[in-house]
DNA sequence: GTCTATACACCGATAGAC
DNA sequence: GTCTATCGGTGTATAGAC
């Protein structure tokens, strides 16, 4: 259609995210988006095709920011304490829930996801294995394993802490600490 | 309304759940039920009150059933390898996908949740603990800790399985396969 | 680039007959 | 217990003026 990256262009896909994050997918309409920005219906038409073209490039714009975050952690001086950060710090869990449920049906987006978590775990995988680097004793566990095990924990804790529960996450963080404390040693810090 | 556990009864629940893991919960209607079972839209409401009544009861019929084949896991001769069998191969992870963004917005379905994440929780940190008495050597997480990292990481697993992403599930595996084989050194078995 | 107006489909929920 | 019929509301998407 036209102007991609427009005030309007990001406005809306902000407004995207809100709505999602807020009131769920079944809400992310065409009229919705347009009162969250004080326009009328037909412009988000002018920016976007359909609905579905509007979702995917939403995911699309939230997922290249974070896996910038990643690689900028990746590159600090100590990736692994970053990188987790960036894991437990990342999107809303309500939203990326909504991501989830929404790529088992579309096939678009589900291209889109399945690219974002093989780049990001790519990521991950680099950090851990330059970390572990010569260091038997910290994990038997393959760099492959430790990195899923972490966005894998790094969701749940986070899902769950929105749901109300917290049994068994001070251990589990507990000994994320402990692990990233033994595979790079330089600072402390608290997670 | 009427008639909760009767035969239509359950074959709306039915409905409600193929549904859900197959179109997602925009399309979860009284007439999309309906049609599943060829009767009529009005004989949903004679059932359930409201749209939100059928999804809450839908996930409470699901989760029951959940927590009995735990507890029966539990009451094995194997638990910990029979409570992650039934983890990893529980509800199809599209269907828990609707269900966790459900939740985000429906308080009833929330509190459901959180009642199932609780008490599912409990019978694995038993399991864990009975195991784990007196081998502190097979790990220094302790079991409320490791409960919530199996549940983690067998929704992440089943869930990437179904999106197409493969990397690190087999190191993920083989640890958990080493894990249960130290703490519960009685059979062999493929996961 | 932004608007008015509209076609057409489907939704939840209810009234009331049999 | 199951049906027909219907209300008011909201959804995607398009035509076409300014």
């Amino acid at each position: 259609m036209a102007t991609p990256g427009s005030a309007s262009w990001h406005a809306m896909l902000d407004s995207a995210q809100l709505i999602l994050r807020d009131e769920g997918y079944g809400a992310l309409t065409s009229r919705r988006v347009a009162e969250c920005i004080n326009v009328k219906q037909r412009l988000v038409y002018y920016y976007f095709k359909t609905m579905d073209d509007l979702i995917v490039e939403t995911f699309r714009r939230l997922s290249l920011r974070e896996l910038e975050r990643l690689r900028h952690a990746l590159a600090s001086k100590a990736p692994l304490r970053h990188i987790w950060d960036v894991c437990i710090h990342t999107s809303d869990s309500r939203m990326i829930s909504e991501f989830m449920a929404l790529a088992n049906r579309n096939d678009r987006l589900r291209k889109e996801v399945v690219r974002f978590i093989e780049e990001s775990r790519a990521i991950q995988v680099k950090a851990l294995r330059a970390a572990l680097e010569g260091k038997s004793s910290v994990s038997r566990i393959a760099p492959a394993g430790l990195a899923i095990m972490a966005t894998s924990l790094a969701l749940s804790i986070m899902r769950e802490k929105a749901l109300g529960v917290n049994t068994g996450h001070r251990d589990v963080l507990a000994a994320i600490n402990d692990f990233i404390a033994a595979a790079e040693p330089a600072k402390r810090a608290r997670t």
